[in-house]
DNA sequence: TTGAAAGCGGTACCAA
DNA sequence: TTGGTACCGCTTTCAA
């Protein structure tokens, strides 16, 4: 049979309430007693009920994540982050992919088995946000992709990413920079593109060369072959992603050209795969655990019952500087 | 103020009771009674208390699956096919990363918030099996990497995946056929292993070179990029999996030898990734509709208090020639 | 510091 | 077919 909190009254001799306020350290019982509690807790493998505690408090104690993709290193570590600091807090993280049939998740979301929702660029944020604003369930949003306003978002300073990235580059001497980005509608293209151009212009030089395709290799394999053979191949190429900048990495050599002494290459997310490959991909580092950690302290907030905090948070990208760019001669 | 039942009640002018029954579709209701109750839910936006209903039924109608790493283009399909899967049976399905710590997903099992649990070679999956053991929370282990028997499990059949490269590469013509593996230790390792090694033996061959490493790519380049160096490089390679298989045909690309002209090369998984990469990788699809289906089925039966199945299931993978082999000449 | 009693929102048995 | 009623397991006033 199940072990309930009757068990331990009897166990212990004790009363119901006292039990009950024992196992959640509640300051009003004798150290004594509680002791004697958590003794029977132990000793019968007492594990109190979610569901009846969920009951009466209205909380769960959980927070769903839902993201869109689970390939990206990137989101590995900020999911990683999370479960940390939530359990810490007290709170489990469940994780939802939606990929396409939404269905089963705004089935999920509706039955109020959470009490707060992170979206992770899922692929129909903008959907997933109406549900929860009707259902009144607290989220916000991580490194969001569509409209830059609206609900309270936590993301990477794309556009100072961008920035590094192709200031690097011309620090290291190169004036032909090319681009190379993903989906031209996500705004994490768009940002990264200004903060490049920006790099550019602060020292009178414009972009060599731009394409746009998809966050993948094929993108950047087949962007780099297109241009060498128009013939208009750039010093050094700012690949928006690392997959992007693997793609292209494998373009060059396959016709030839060496990286990074031909031709140098930086990525972004500094992702596992920019470190598993000859050779290792300098890379623009996006802060996962501070963007977890706000992520938390955010929705703590916004549990408690606070306001949604008005401005967006935006954290700084760092650089990695490895193999695949150096000094251009 | 929140929905709750009686707001339908008062709403319908049924009994509390009628109003229960309606909405889980009780044969004993009106079909009259039953509309006004359900026009009533849509009205008044009314989701029923997932917490209440636990405590009464002590089910919860969700099932966990504890995953160890995101990135694998297989595991994604599977876990796209379990929600839908077991959607339509009236489970929702949470995910859970389990990297290092697992205290918090200890704790989550430990709560019985879910009826059952998958485990999908998590590291730990000696440690998870038991904590499950303890708590009586049905689970099954899909795609396992340690010992080949004790608890059911869903696999697919490895042997089978190894014994088909191979066999396909002697069928192209090849005789000098390498291996390339993961860590020496995982299940899938040796039984692809013991797979290929069948294949080569049925026609009185042995294998020309064998290594082991992890899953990933640098095991693929380095392994190539050393059997060049001491020139005992095969006519085609068997790479374990398409990370193995990507990094190997880096590595012989940047030796100069070309895929599939010079060396064939066939990997495992069928991810996405062997798709985005010029050649397209040949490679062994492991089945992860059916292994989703299967996963479920079992699930099903031993939430009905079922027992546990003794005999393994082992499910067929199937074989995607793409681009990176081709006839021996 | 302790405990009695009233729910939290439903389900299920059983009688009407 | 319908409805009364006893819980499910735990938390939370409020009085002792």
């Amino acid at each position: 049979m199940k072990v309930t909190i009757n068990d331990i009254v009897k166990a212990t001799g004790l009363s119901y309430v006292t039990v009950s306020k024992a196992m959640r350290n509640h300051p009003s019982v004798k150290d004594e007693n509680r002791k004697k509690v958590m003794d029977a807790m132990k000793a019968l493998g007492y594990v109190p009920s979610a569901a009846a505690r969920t009951l009466v408090t209205g909380k769960t104690y959980v927070i769903a994540v839902m993201i869109s993709e689970l390939g990206d290193g990137f989101y590995d570590d900020i999911i990683e982050a999370l479960n940390r600091e939530f359990f810490k807090r007290g709170y489990l993280v469940t994780l939802h992919m939606c990929k396409k049939d939404d269905q089963e998740n705004i089935a999920f979301l509706e039955q109020k088995r959470v009490d707060g929702v992170i979206l992770m660029a899922p692929y129909k944020e903008v959907l997933f946000a109406r549900v929860l604003e009707e259902q009144k369930v607290p989220y916000l949003i991580m490194d969001h992709q569509t409209r830059d306003s609206q609900p309270y978002t936590i993301l990477s300073d794309n556009q100072q990413g961008g920035y590094m990235a192709v200031k690097y580059l011309l620090d290291l001497g190169f004036r032909r920079i090319g681009l190379i980005g993903g989906e031209a509608t996500s705004l994490a293209t768009k940002e990264r593109y200004k903060g490049a151009v920006k790099a550019l212009e602060e020292l009178g030089f414009q972009t060599d060369n731009t394409a746009y395709g998809q966050y993948d290799q094929p993108t950047g394999y087949q962007t780099v072959q297109k241009w060498i053979e128009q013939d208009r191949i750039p010093q050094a190429i700012f690949a928006f992603d690392d997959h992007i900048a693997l793609g292209t990495i494998n373009g060059l050599k396959d016709c030839g050209l060496k990286v990074p002494e031909d031709v140098s290459v930086i990525g972004y997310d500094d992702s596992p795969m920019a470190n598993q490959y000859t050779p290792k991909i300098t890379s623009i580092r996006q802060p996962a655990q501070a963007m977890a950690k706000k992520a938390v302290e955010v929705m703590i907030d916004l549990l408690a019952g606070g306001e949604k905090p008005t401005q967006n948070t935006k954290l700084p990208p760092s650089l990695c500087i490895k193999e695949s760019t150096h000094l251009f001669k």
